[in-house]
DNA sequence: CTAACTGCAAACGTTTTGCAACTTT
DNA sequence: AAAGTTGCAAAACGTTTGCAGTTAG
């Protein structure tokens, strides 16, 4: 499921789910889908500098161009390590195993793992997801 | 299972897992288990600092004392929140639910949540554990 | 023309680090 | 004395914000 989505595409995408196709919206968006994983910001931000074509989108563009995406719906953040919040391009469920040792994440199926005997959400409160993320280590 | 620890039993639990019981980790020890909550290092220094009798613990050190404690089995480090690490001194195994609006942490045991079908691990790693973190949000 | 968006740099909060001073044996 | 530990301040890190300037409908 490797999307190489025209630009056309990526415009449709981004106006379906209520956000305005900017020209830096549009490069974001394109890059994180043509790379398919899990990236942080600071990431993207190089990737794009590096893409020729594609130059002119500001660090701080690139937060909060990711940050409207996550509330939109259009990726969601993966807050696996305390050092950066990972973004990734699968909105559908999902759940990651994580490499502590070498930072890489993985997505996992949803209907893989099965989950059960949730606890009754406190009271007041509405189920926002369920995050399982397997963590593993890469012995030295 | 509030433990109520005196100061011996404190130092006997550092020296078990191979932790140098000094002042300011027995201080820090004392303060977390007390509490029995889920803290941030800024918190547990905010408490220290406003505790008497128990003054003179550098936040530095609250930072790589936790830190260490994680390293050595005595807490749990919970990454639910991108902007903040909380410890928690209950080391069995359970998860969590995460209220992102407010920021609380709830406790959820092990054996209420039954997590089937994990992948098998990638070649050359080592599973370290499995993360449960229920979201939820409360409505504005 | 106007509203929305972007770039930049500066601010922010959390966490780590460098190093001298201080314990403890 | 030697090894380990600490406090402090400063640095580092990822991220957010304020605002002037730009872009697009």
């Amino acid at each position: 499921m490797v999307s190489h989505k025209s630009k056309a595409e990526v415009i449709d995408l981004l106006a379906s789910h209520g956000v305005n196709p900017t020209t830096q919206r549009i490069i974001v968006m394109q890059t994180i889908l043509e790379r398919c994983a899990h990236l942080s910001a600071e990431e993207l931000y190089q990737i794009i500098e590096q893409s020729p074509g594609r130059r002119g989108v500001a660090l701080a563009t690139v937060y909060n161009t990711l940050s409207l995406f996550a509330e939109k719906g259009l990726v969601r953040e993966v807050i696996a390590d305390p050092s950066r919040v990972f973004y990734d391009p699968n909105t559908s469920p999902h759940h990651h195993v994580y490499n502590v040792t070498t930072g890489e994440l993985i997505d996992v199926d949803a209907d893989r793992i099965k989950v059960s005997g949730l606890p009754s959400l406190p009271p007041g409160t509405d189920l926002e997801g369920v995050d399982v993320i397997v963590r593993v280590r890469s012995p030295s």
